[in-house]
DNA sequence: TAGGCCATCTGGTCCT
DNA sequence: AGGACCAGATGGCCTA
């Protein structure tokens, strides 16, 4: 495995300020089939992983808790260990993403939809799975002969990213902020996810 | 070429 | 203390 090549790197870390470029990077991920980006990474005392000023937002993250505004220092760790330690925490992280890489093509799986070209995007997906989950909901309400408690709003679907699958509204005005205007998939999706479930009744 | 989407790295914070 | 989680930054790929 290429973490573990990068693991078990040289002894190239020059004391304090240590700097490990990551060459496997620069190569097609196996897992992925992308990945062309060389990787300079260093992890020294001042250097800033971001290469830019911090937002607002990270600023404000950054100074959440008690946590000091410089940067704090194990005590007792070499710029080795540290380094170590950042390519076994970037591995776990990049296991993490593929669990949820994962679960997102399960529940593209699962969701009723038109067949693209293109796979769906994770908020389409995320959207879609919404939708189907309130359409279930309604029928499920309208099989007991209850109110349904959401409703659909035709021509007005969308998601914050530009992207839409559709949207629904509930019936008691709770109304996410969606503008963005549907794409024919989109509606098909919907109309999809509606003759899935008359189908399953 | 711009914009959308994505994978990865990174450091801060939370949780066990 | 260490791992999980989170969000910002960055850069690659793809499409309109």
């Amino acid at each position: 495995m290429r973490s573990l090549d990068r693991l078990s790197g040289s002894d190239q870390d020059c004391g304090d300020r240590e700097m490990y470029i990551d060459l496997d990077d620069a190569s097609v991920d196996s897992l992925t089939g992308k990945r062309t980006r060389h990787h300079v990474a260093e992890v020294g005392e001042e250097s800033d992983s971001s290469g830019s000023e911090r937002s607002p937002k990270q600023a404000k993250r950054k100074n959440r808790g008690s946590a000091p505004t410089t940067r704090r220092r194990k005590s007792g760790i070499s710029a080795r260990e540290r380094n170590l330690r950042r390519l076994e925490s970037n591995e776990r992280e990049r296991m993490r993403m593929h669990s949820l890489n994962d679960a997102f093509e399960q529940l593209r799986e699962v969701i009723p939809h038109v067949k693209m070209e293109r796979k769906l995007s994770k908020i389409e997906t995320l959207t879609l799975a919404k939708n189907y989950i309130i359409a279930l909901t309604n029928v499920i309400c309208e099989m007991r002969g209850e109110e349904q408690p959401y409703t659909f709003v035709d021509g007005e679907c969308g998601s914050s990213s530009g992207d839409s699958t559709g949207q629904l509204e509930l019936s008691g005005g709770e109304q996410p902020d969606e503008s963005s205007p549907a794409s024919i998939h989109e509606t098909n999706n919907n109309s999809l996810l509606h003759e899935d479930l008359e189908r399953r009744i």
